[in-house]
RNA sequence: GGGCUCGUAGAUCAGGGGUAGAUCGUUACGUUCGCAACGUAAAGGCCGCGGGUUCAAUUCCCGCCGAGUCCA
């Protein structure tokens, strides 16, 4: 694949020749006659461990300054690192590498980089290799990729593939590289785009990639790659990427990485972990050398894998299994535990919010893995002091400006991991009992248990081994869990009607900005389909950004249409009317002149939600904290609702102090300053804090200042803050863990709200006629007294039913046509039938009758229908006698049913009436 | 975005169309110089809310609210 792009005369002119590697197939270029493989994991081991490929050891920050201030000394403008949480993407939650930072409006061309070329270093944070971390040596969550990236498009020819190979040789040589660098050819794609790239290899470890994106993903594309299409693009851009903590490892060569870029951290959980970690001791070392060495020779995501890699370092460096994984066990959780407090200072410092949906969830996993990894080795700190730990190493201002806010939420999770453990525990051992005759647990269960409780595996088989029970525990055990969620086909994205033919017509010019309080206005028709109407300029707001299309009515010389939808195709705004189609007398024609007028007060009422959304916004900020995001929002004529980062529910004052403070705004009556502004300049202005409503395309972009609220943002606001008028809180709801819905209602919708709810709460007062200060006193006066006299309607009903039961047994009819009431087995009936008595109340009276020997008793009720209750005493059923008979039959008379137990049934029927002669009948019945 | 689960006494939970239960906790009494322990008894429930099905719903069905969890 590419053969051809790899032939760069930088290769030739610098003594490098192209070879096969025998192992696997690959080609790589070289300067070392001798070299035969390619250098890269599996074909060759690690040469730098205990002997580093650099003439000098660094750390993080002077590996970090090597490298960038050597691309600034070559004309690159060093640019600052961007959020590892990727607000500017609605693809993907986290930034998994440096070129994601300028996806998708860069790398397409339509926004031009904040410089060019530019370096930076941009922690990315990838989760695909979780299982990996602290086992493989050499797998970390959370990385900084170094980069350079040089866009080349029709008029800028920054620099291509000679340049950048250049670049990459010098810069190795300045830190003093002593070995031979391969460069490996290695097609790449992904994300929409592809292109050929070369590894970076040297001391047996891929260092950098260096991309040449020059194709992007198109139906209709030439070239094939992984079965896409792609086809040439018309810019080029140089996607390099340089693992910071491999150099860093490289430049030590210490037996794992973990121990090259965080060496304190490690010392110091080992230590509260109570193991030993010297690795001045030779045989140690090697042990973590080895592992780390032979690591890449397998796919540890898989535990059959890991087993063998074991068995591998153990034979090699002479030692027994068991011994190998009680060394190595305990200080890869250590590694681990490292990685991922790291992982977590980047993502809660840079604001993400735990959850159990999207982003926030990615968080959850890794606090959970690092809890349980914790909990394994028993340490005695907690995780909030570990990632703090690691916050006061990062060094950002604005890291340690929220270390309260971050303490807050991993004591929080912390928390809520106990419970969820604690609480499994407990389902556990009460259901464990249910599997002691099959004396084991099937896998099954374990992923049900997992799946839908949470309860990690570890934690049942600890449980079941306490029962004494067998257990299945999988090695692919989360890969079976994985894929019992069957994976769903993301939808199509409905492609808008017209989409195609919209693309030929000039962008509608925008009056609803120009001119924010205009309600009507001239156009000229440019084209029609279907019920569409497209003219050159429009007062019609189309739908977007959370507020809804205006309506109103577009008027011709003879017709009054009917505006019921406005959407924008890349900027073209089509009129969708009603009854276009359908009425041909409309005649309305390209190049026609019409007038547009808009629904004014459907207008304003979505203008004034719009601008109160960004106060009630700020607000919340101001009240709850810096940790808050807008997730969403909609706005309608009478409510709006904004969706926002929290991880606590918002109580009541919180909610009351934001309305104050909202409204406060209002009063002050601020000017609201919108801007067109270039996407870069905005961005360095205000930061991403502009993205609170998702991310806008474009070059440009709207930004709308409230206050000290900054949005990009295009939908229409008020002039000043007083215009909204009022704002009132109505109400929050969770809608997913971590984000917190707010409705409100500004304007008018806000004073018809108010009164709403004192209508409402007037009309409960009026019920209890008690002014509303009385309210909530005389509700739960009521509510008391209710409960009371429920328990005591109860008492009473027992008492009633204890004096009926005496009359009903001395009235008893002994059946059988004897009149031997004294035999201890002779079996009597009773009937009753009472005018107001509920169920509850014949039933009092049956159960007290079935505790009498040799009793039949028939009681109804015409409350409601007819209710019937039959009792049968223990001699009774002995004779024959079933209540549940008894009451069907009855029932049936009545049109109805019942059933219960032989003892005690129960029954009913809309057709009371009936009831007396039934009752007579089935008398007559048990008497025969 | 999708899946699964749960809302029953102050707490932890069982039950699963037909008279709402257990354990712990609470209170009272007994035993004790007193406490703990023990014994006896009692109090404590809109079975989350609203509809539907049914003679009958805490139980089944639908919607809502609240909570948990897994996956992308």
């Amino acid at each position: 694949m590419f053969e051809h792009e790899y032939q760069l005369s930088y290769f030739k002119e610098n003594g490098f020749m192209r070879k096969q590697c025998p192992k696997c197939g690959g080609h790589f270029w070289t300067r070392d006659e001798e070299r035969e493989t390619c250098g890269d994991a599996p074909c060759d081991e690690y040469t730098f461990i205990g002997d580093p490929t650099f003439s000098k050891e660094y750390d993080l920050a002077s590996m970090r300054e090597a490298f960038l201030s050597f691309f600034e000394a070559n004309d690159h403008t060093r640019i600052d690192r961007y959020p590892v949480i990727a607000r500017w993407r609605d693809d993907i939650y986290l930034t998994i590498a440096s070129i994601a930072d300028f996806q998708p409006f860069v790398t397409s061309g339509i926004v031009p980089p904040p410089a060019n070329p530019l370096c930076v270093s941009q922690p990315c944070i990838r989760l695909d290799d979780l299982d990996s971390v602290g086992r493989s040596g050499r797998h970390l969550t959370n990385f900084e990729m170094m980069a350079h990236h040089a866009f080349n498009d029709t008029d800028h020819d920054i620099y291509w593939k000679d340049q950048t190979v250049e670049y990459c040789d010098r810069l190795l040589s300045k830190l003093g590289s002593n070995r031979d660098i391969t460069y490996k050819e290695e097609p790449w794609s992904g994300g929409g785009n592809a292109g050929p790239c070369l590894e970076v290899i040297t001391g047996g470890l891929e260092l950098a990639t260096l991309v040449f994106m020059n194709l992007q993903e198109r139906d209709d594309g030439d070239i094939k790659i992984k079965g896409k299409n792609y086809a040439e693009m018309d810019n080029c851009i140089v996607d390099t990427g340089y693992g910071l903590e491999r150099f860093v490892w490289a430049s030590r060569g210490s037996p794992t990485i973990y121990d090259a870029i965080f060496p304190d951290i490690v010392d110091k959980i080992t230590e509260y972990a109570g193991i030993e970690h010297s690795l001045q001791d030779p045989e140690y070392a090697e042990v973590l050398a080895q592992n780390a060495r032979l690591s890449g020779l397998f796919d540890l995501d898989r535990s059959s894998d890991l087993e063998k890699l074991r068995a591998t370092v153990a034979k090699e460096i002479k030692i027994d299994v068991g011994r190998l994984k009680s060394i190595i066990e305990p200080v890869e959780k250590v590694y681990a535990i490292v990685d991922h407090s790291r992982c977590l200072a980047f993502m809660l410092g840079d604001g993400i919010i735990p959850s159990n949906a999207k982003a926030g969830y990615l968080a959850r996993l890794v606090i959970r893995r690092m809890l349980r990894l914790m909990d394994a080795l028993k340490l005695d700190v907690s995780i909030t002091e570990l990632v703090e730990m690691q916050m006061e190493t990062l060094h950002d201002p604005a890291y340690l400006h929220r270390i309260d806010t971050v303490r807050e939420i991993l004591d929080l999770e912390d928390k809520k991991y106990c419970q969820v453990i604690s609480k499994g525990r407990g389902l556990l051992e009460r259901s464990v009992k249910k599997f002691k005759d099959t004396e084991t647990i099937p896998t099954s269960q374990l992923i049900e248990w997992y799946d839908t409780y949470g309860i990690p595996p570890e934690v049942t088989k600890e449980v079941a081994d306490a029962a004494g029970l067998e257990i299945e525990f999988p090695d692919n055990f989360y890969s079976m869990v994985a894929s019992t969620h069957s994976v769903v086909a993301p939808a199509d994205v409905t492609e808008m009607p017209y989409m195609k033919r919209a693309k030929h017509i000039p962008l509608t010019k925008r009056l609803y900005y120009d001119e924010p309080v205009q309600t009507t206005f001239e156009a000229v028709v440019l084209d029609i389909f279907g019920n569409c109407i497209i003219l050159d300029q429009t007062l019609f707001y189309p739908e977007g950004g959370g507020q809804p299309a205006d309506h109103g009515v577009i008027t011709t010389t003879d017709h009054v249409i009917q505006v019921v939808g406005v959407q924008s195709v890349n900027g073209v705004i089509m009129h969708e009317v009603s009854g276009l189609e359908e009425n041909p007398a409309y005649q309305i024609k390209k190049g026609d002149l019409v007038n547009g007028t808009i629904d004014s007060e459907r207008r304003f009422a979505h203008t004034q939600h719009h601008t109160a959304t960004h106060i009630v916004n700020h607000c919340a900020k101001l009240v709850l904290g810096d940790h808050i995001w807008q997730t969403g929002a909609q706005k309608s004529e009478t409510k709006a609702r904004l969706d926002i980062t929290h991880f606590k529910r918002i109580t009541d004052e919180e909610l009351a102090e934001i309305e104050r403070l909202a409204n406060e705004e209002v009063v002050k009556n601020q000017r609201v300053h919108t801007e067109w502004m270039d996407r870069i300049d905005a961005e360095r202005d205000y930061g991403f804090v502009l993205y609170q409503g998702g991310v806008p395309p474009g070059k440009d972009i709207r930004v709308v200042r409230v206050g000290d609220d900054v949005e990009a943002c295009a939908g229409t606001h008020l002039p000043y803050t007083g215009m909204i008028g009022q704002i009132k809180m109505l109400h929050t709801e969770r809608i997913q863990d971590g984000v917190e819905r707010l409705e409100f209602a500004a304007g008018a919708s806000a004073v018809h709200a108010t009164q709403e709810r004192d209508r409402i709460l007037s009309g409960a007062c009026a019920i209890l006629r008690v002014p509303p200060e009385k309210l909530p006193d005389t509700a739960n006066r009521f509510f008391t007294e209710w409960k009371e006299l429920s328990k005591q309607n109860a008492r009473l009903k027992e008492e009633l039913a204890s004096a009926l039961v005496g009359s009903m047994v001395s009235n008893a009819r002994p059946i059988g046509g004897t009149n031997d009431t004294d035999g201890i087995n002779s079996i009597r009936v009773a009937s009753h039938v009472s005018a107001h008595a509920d169920m509850q109340e014949l039933i009092k009276i049956a159960s007290q009758m079935r505790e009498i020997p040799g009793m039949v008793a028939v009681i109804g009720s015409d409350h409601d229908g007819g209710k019937v209750v039959v009792a049968v005493g223990r001699d009774a059923q002995q004779s024959g006698f079933d209540a549940g008979a008894i009451v069907r039959g009855i029932c049936k008379k009545i049109g109805g049913s019942g059933g219960g137990k032989p003892d005690l049934a129960q029954g009913g029927g809309p057709d009371a009436g009936g009831l007396r002669s039934a009752f007579d009948e089935a008398i007559e019945a048990i008497c025969r």
